[in-house]
DNA sequence: TTGATCATGTAAGGGGTTACATGATTTA
DNA sequence: TAAATCATGTAACCCCTTACATGATCAA
């Protein structure tokens, strides 16, 4: 039940979907994915709620555009779930269950190469992480202690990325040198 | 699409989905939860897909019981999951949509106790952690590098729930400590 | 005798993905 | 002229959660 307060987050300036998808992908994606094919409905249920309002506008090029702008209504309800105690669901990790039962492979070598393949993914993901904080945020003025108090909290969620990521990396090597003292 | 293949993996040993619920409490949850509701109509799918077998079997205490095994079929589907590559999904994390958007609530009063409170979250939860490595692991034979395959992986899953939450308690002291210099 | 544990299920509903449908404009 | 981008949606399907239904046995 997150999406709405996503979107009602982000509707601090009005917006259309496709503009919110795209802010899903460029500034949110580290620790939220959004379809278009979900924005549009729940866009829709938002306004039937009356948590934002909604209004035709032309385009430039293509179609018209639904420009959604939130309600006073709207951002009571984002701030209530402000006030809630941290969200922490349970983070379901498939691949932790793959290696969980390699042992079924008969040996250590898949574990291995499996491990060096998830390595692999998190240092690609650290780089593209710290590229972004540093066009964003390093550019910024007053990085990193004045920044103004959006930037330091989107520059929070995106170090928390960077802090998983690089963890995950330590962890790779741990196991990865345990396979091998295991092998002498 | 991991549940079955989790089971799969799981049946290993036969049993019924009432055990299956209570390793995954048992020893799966830092990475995976299940419910009842999930787990039995699941199992009678992997039955019609022939991946698995049951039979009825009388119970100590309570009503009959109904005992799964896997079938050749269902460890080759297992095997070739294990195969595949490491399937991670986008991790949705509420709290750090919280976090983002807490600017709105006007101050950095709200994020510092947010913080605070999901410090705590993450402590409680490596105590845990660290519980069960002690009874788990440190005790079995051979601990570390010698322990049989089947608990060397289960190990690791658990080092990288560890790990996890030990990084997000350093991100939680780096961005307090950001608010704090900030206040100065 | 009340509650916990054993044991198996169904139903309703929300969240999310992939695929499909439509069509205008801009760029290569 | 073909492809990418802009723009909004619907449909089918899977995954998961919460709640409900049923009933036996055992320990306090």
């Amino acid at each position: 039940m997150s999406l709405p307060h996503l979107l009602l987050g982000m509707l601090d300036v009005p917006a259309t979907g496709y503009d919110l998808k795209r802010t899903f992908d460029r500034t949110l994606r580290h620790f939220w994915a959004a379809e278009l094919s979900q924005i549009y409905p729940t866009l829709q249920r938002l306004e039937r709620q009356k948590l934002v309002r909604s209004k035709r506008a032309p385009s430039a090029r293509g179609p018209a555009r639904r420009l959604y702008r939130r309600t006073g209504a709207g951002r009571r309800h984002l701030l209530a779930w402000l006030r809630e105690p941290p969200q922490i669901g349970d983070q379901r990790q498939a691949w932790l269950g793959q290696l969980c039962f390699m042992a079924e492979t008969g040996g250590t070598k898949r574990a291995a190469a499996f491990l060096i393949e998830l390595r692999h993914h998190f240092t690609t993901r650290v780089a593209a992480y710290d590229e972004v904080e540093r066009v964003w945020f390093r550019e910024a003025p007053g990085f990193p202690d004045d920044l103004s108090l959006d930037d330091l909290h989107a520059h929070f969620t995106l170090r928390a990325g960077i802090a998983r990521a690089n963890a995950a990396i330590a962890w790779c090597d741990e196991c990865l040198a345990r396979l091998h003292r295991r092998r002498a």
